[in-house]
This record gives structure tokens, C-alpha cells and sequence, in this order.
DNA sequence: TTAGGGTTAG
């Protein structure tokens, strides 16, 4: 947490421009500091400075010294409130090792106003040119506080930034980052990717390894550019990830596995879950129950309920066999040659022989609650919402500790009957599950929000949100987002309006679908200037991109009146900007 | 949150 200088940036021929632009901006800036002129100082280091400032100049640095000083007091004993009490009550700029403690102070905090908090001292040193006043332990630990608060266009500019002026962030800090741009929607996988990559080309630039070794990548940042790859589907970009781990001493674990496990899901490839299974065995990674979980769930995903039940089952039993009982699931589609190739390299079992004897479980383990709830929604997403129903009435008579129906159980059987209309029966199930001490959450109130929407019941949406506000549930951007949609069902965009309104009153940040369903609301109802006022506040909010989706929608605004000049006119606006339609 | 059971647009 201590602030350090930046750390020497690398002398290859591409960054050295930075680097020397760099320097020349540490050692002036810190002289302009001394300097109430205005004028450029002739002072060439802080050592000889006193020397030959006036003795007005002298005062004021003294003045600054001892802000300094009380600044650093408060932060060395965590005082941070009272350390940002003291920043903003002073113009005066604090010296590096304050600002760069003081961002870290506000990034550990992690909520949502210390980071605005941190994020407004950037701004300031960015709007002064000052940026460099930060060392790279602060930048990382804010890009890291802002991934983790959902902000990750913000996190990878920070990173971005960091790379263009040869800071190297520590490893916990880039891949903190990658780990949640990989996660989230949108282009967050391929920024993974792209960070990622940065981040290695620049480590490989700097001549001494000593330089880049906190920074290199380890396992868990291999394991969240995999699970980036695994998202959008990338197989060859995954294997050559894959390959390049040993050369960077990062040893495949049980995650890496998991994550190979998604991207057979992915890629729509069942026939080789079993291969994975099997490898994690061979290589003696100790399995963990996430592993059978993601099986169990990509078959789900697959809509192959039998094998997922076959697993189920067999765990039940005890069973140790699980791979030769999945090879026996295992359909003969025939696979995609070039995939084939890349799965060889992945998986080399996959090409052992028939007669081939697969390995055992080297322990047993039980179907706990996750497990029997993926299996739930399996049978909810195949309409079969008797068998949901009766499996938590097993769950909940079993009497099995680790496998009571808990939370998301509850929430994915009202998701069902939400489903099939059956609102009556998701309010008995929301009322049951209370009384078994059971709180819903925002997620269980989201599902039934859609429920009302739904059925055109507006003002039961309405009352459920007061219910929510009422069990102290905050209702979040989804919350509005479904109640924005449930206005344009029943034709009311002023209503629409109004919600998105107060959710901007509340302070929940819209998400490009608020944007994107407030458009349609005033597009479907033949307002396409009020979607093109939607559409100004969008790309005003550095929070979102606009997207393909918002293109269209303002553009089917026009279209739809028939006003195809306004309509052709914001096409041609799209291409200008690089967007093309589809 | 190094992945992982439940929710929102088009």
C-alpha cells in the first residue's frame, strides 16, 4: 500500500519516447510547483531550490510542506475521511507520495463514493497534465476497485493509460481487471483479450526481467483470458493461450479445466466434456465439485437433462465411475475438422483407444444444493414445471443439509411459474419461502417485476417495487430496466419516462439498455425526436456505449413514420462513425 | 469475482 516512485520505465526504442517525455515532465512539473510566478523557474532540482526562491516563494513552500505533512499524518494512521477532508479544503496540490496513498486509501475502500472520490483526483491531474504524479501501485489499485464496482470501461482506460507511459501494473492489479472485463457482456471478453495482450507485449519489451517480475502474468491471469476466450467462443486463440502457459511458468489447474469445460459448452462440442473430465484425472489435479458442477450444467445448457440426470444419479449412488457413464452418453455428431485438430493439442486422450480403460474419481463426492438447482432449470427451461416444482419439494424434504433449497432455488421455481403466467403460484412460492427463513432478494423481486409486466399488470409492478423498497431490497438498473419495457406493453412511454427519471434520481447508473428501452418506448410510439433526445444522453454518459442496438433504434424511429431523409441521414451519421448495419 | 445455480433489449 506504501506509494512508490514510478517504477523505471523501459528503454526500448517504441516506449523511449515516453520515457524520456516522462522525465522531462517529472522534473518540471515538480519545479512548477515551487513557482507562484507562473514564469519557468530556473531551478533545476528540489535539492537547490531554497537556495534561490524569494522569500515570499519560501513561505508558501513551507505552507505546502506542512499541508503535506498533516495530509500523510492522517493517511499513515487511515484516517482517510479526514484526509480527503483536508485535500479538498486546499488548492494547493499534494506531492506525489500523498496523492498516490490517498487514491490507494480511496480504491481500498470500495464504495461506490470513495471511488468517485479517487476517480475526481484523476481528473484533476489528468485536466493539469499531472497524471504522472501517480505511482502504478495507485492507478492499479483504483483500476481494480472500479472493475469491482462494474466500471470496467473506466478500469482498462486506467490500465490502457498505465502501458502507453511504460508503467507496468502488478499482476493482482491487470488481472483483477481482465478477470471482469472477461466476465461482463458487450465487448468485455475481446477487451480482456486485448488487455491481456498488452500487457504481455509490454512486459516482453522491457529488457530486464527484474523490472517485470511482479507484473508477469501467473496462472489466475491465464485463467481469466481463457475464461475470456471461452466466452466469445475463441478455441484457436484459447489453445494458443493454453500452449504459451508453460514457457511462462504458470502450470494449468483445476480452474484452467473448468474454463475448458465452458468452452466445450460454448462451442457446442458435448462430445468432449468427457475428454476434460478425464485429463483433469490422467494430469491428478484434484478435482473439485465445481468441476462436476460445470459439467452438470453445460449438459443442462445442452438440453441433455438424461446425462445430467445420469451424473446426478451417479453421484448419488456413491460412484466413482463417471467418466465411462458420461462416455456412454456421448453422441457420435460428427465434430469440426479444424476444431479437431485444436482439441488434440488440448486434449490428447481424446485420440486413446476404444478399449481405453478411463480413470476414476479418487473420491466421492455428493450433489449439493447448486447442483440440484442446475438440474431445476434444466427442467424449467424444457416447460416441464411439475418436475421443477417437485424437486424443491425433495429438496426441502430430503433433509440433506447440503443440498436444502436455498435462496436461488426458491428464485429459480417462481423464475418457472413467472414463466408460464402462473403469477398466483410465484407469490405462494415467494410467501413460502419467507416463511422457511429464506429472504428473497433483488433478483427474486426482478423475476417477479417481469412477471407483472408481463401480464400487463402495471400497478401490480408498481406495488411490487414498493415491497421491495419496504424488505430493505434496493431495486437496481434490471429492476427499471423490466419496469421501462412493462410501460412500452402497455403503450404508456410518458410512464416509461418516469421510471427511467427515478432511477436517475435514485443514483443506479442507466445501463445501455435503459438507454436503448426508454428509445423504443418513444420510437414505437412515434416519437423519434424524444429517442433521439435518449440518444444524445447516451453518448453524453461515458458509462455506456453506443451500440448497434441504439443505431437502430433511433433510426426505426424515424423509419416507421416514414421519414426516411432523418432516417438516411443518421445511417450515414453510423458509418461516419464506424458502425455499419447488419 | 480466478468459474460457478436464479433477472433486463433487439
Amino acid at each position: 500500500m506504501t506509494a512508490k516512485p514510478p517504477p523505471p520505465p523501459p528503454t526500448t526504442s517504441t516506449l523511449s519516447h515516453h520515457h524520456h517525455h516522462h522525465h522531462t515532465l517529472t522534473s518540471t512539473t515538480s519545479l512548477k510547483l515551487f513557482t507562484t510566478t507562473g514564469k519557468p523557474s530556473p531551478i533545476k532540482s528540489a535539492g537547490n531550490s531554497s537556495a534561490s526562491v524569494t522569500t515570499t516563494e519560501a513561505t508558501t513552500i513551507q505552507r505546502r510542506n506542512s499541508s503535506d505533512e498533516s495530509l500523510l499524518n492522517l493517511l499513515r494512521q487511515r484516517k482517510t475521511e479526514d484526509a480527503w477532508l483536508l485535500y479538498t479544503q486546499s488548492s494547493h496540490l499534494p506531492n506525489p507520495t500523498c496523492l498516490s496513498r490517498l487514491i490507494c486509501q480511496l480504491s481500498y475502500q470500495n464504495t461506490p463514493s470513495a471511488l468517485t472520490r479517487a476517480q475526481s483526483i484523476v481528473q484533476r491531474l489528468r485536466h493539469e497534465r499531472q497524471l504522472h504524479r501517480l505511482d502504478a501501485n495507485s492507478l492499479g489499485l483504483l483500476a481494480v476497485a472500479a472493475a469491482k464496482s462494474g466500471d470496467t470501461l473506466y478500469a482498462s482506460s486506467i490500465l490502457k493509460s498505465m502501458l502507453r507511459s511504460g508503467y507496468l501494473p502488478h499482476v493482482k492489479a491487470w488481472s483483477a481487471v481482465v478477470s471482469r472485463l472477461a466476465a461482463s457482456g458487450d465487448d468485455g471478453p475481446k477487451e480482456a483479450v486485448k488487455l491481456f495482450r498488452s500487457v504481455t507485449r509490454t512486459i516482453r519489451r522491457f529488457p530486464d526481467p527484474a523490472m517485470v517480475v511482479n507484473s508477469r502474468p501467473d496462472t489466475a491471469a491465464y485463467n481469466a483470458v481463457l475464461n475470456a476466450c471461452a466466452n466469445l467462443g475463441w478455441t484457436e486463440k484459447f489453445r494458443q493461450l493454453f500452449d504459451e502457459m508453460p514457457e511462462s511458468k504458470c502450470e494449468p489447474d483445476i480452474l484452467t479445466y473448468n474454463v475448458m469445460i465452458k468452452l466445450c459448452a460454448r462451442i457446442e462440442r458435448k462430445d468432449l466434456l468427457v475428454f476434460v473430465l478425464e485429463r483433469i484425472l490422467e494430469k491428478e489435479i484434484p478435482l473439485c465439485m465445481t468441476t462436476l458442477q460445470s459439467l452438470v450444467a453445460s449438459y443442462v445448457g445442452f438440453g441433455d437433462l438424461e446425462a445430467a440426470e445420469r451424473i446426478v444419479q451417479a453421484m448419488r449412488e456413491g460412484r466413482k465411475d463417471l467418466c465411462k457413464i458420461l462416455r456412454e452418453s456421448s453422441s457420435d455428431e460428427i465434430p469440426n475438422e479444424n476444431e479437431n485438430e485444436v482439441f488434440e493439442k488440448l486434449l490428447p486422450n481424446v485420440n486413446y483407444p476404444s478399449d481405453y480403460e478411463p480413470p476414476l474419481l479418487t473420491k466421492v463426492f455428493h450433489p449439493n444444493t447448486r447442483m440440484y438447482t442446475t438440474l431445476m432449470k434444466g427442467y424449467m427451461k424444457s416447460g416441464r414445471i411439475t418436475d421443477t416444482v417437485r424437486m424443491l419439494e425433495a429438496m426441502r424434504t430430503q433433509g440433506d443439509s447440503a443440498s436444502r433449497p436455498d435462496h436461488v432455488t426458491y428464485t429459480t421455481v417462481v423464475s418457472a411459474l413467472v414463466n408460464v403466467g402462473a403469477m398466483d403460484k410465484a407469490r405462494q412460492v415467494l410467501t413460502e419461502m419467507i416463511r422457511a427463513g429464506v429472504q428473497p432478494n433483488r433478483v427474486t423481486y426482478n423475476i417477479l417485476l417481469k412477471g407483472y409486466c408481463q401480464q400487463l399488470q402495471l400497478d401490480r409492478a408498481r406495488d411490487a417495487l414498493k415491497e421491495m423498497a419496504d424488505s430493505g431490497i434496493e431495486p437496481d438498473a434490471v429492476s427499471y430496466n423490466t419496469l421501462i419495457d412493462g410501460c412500452i406493453l402497455v403503450d404508456d412511454s410518458a410512464g416509461a419516462l418516469v421510471f427511467f427519471n427515478e432511477m436517475r434520481a435514485k443514483g443506479i447508473a442507466p445501463t445501455k439498455i435503459s438507454y436503448t428501452t426508454l428509445m423504443k418506448a418513444f420510437s414505437v410510439s412515434g416519437q423519434p425526436k424524444l429517442a433521439n433526445d435518449v440518444f444524445d444522453e447516451m453518448e453524453k454518459d461515458p458509462r455506456v456505449k453506443v451500440d448497434l442496438v441504439a443505431w437502430n433504434m433511433l433510426i426505426e424511429g424515424y423509419s416507421r413514420l416514414g421519414m426516411l431523409d432523418p432516417a438516411k441521414e443518421m445511417v450515414e451519421r453510423m458509418k461516419k462513425k464506424g458502425v455499419y448495419p447488419m
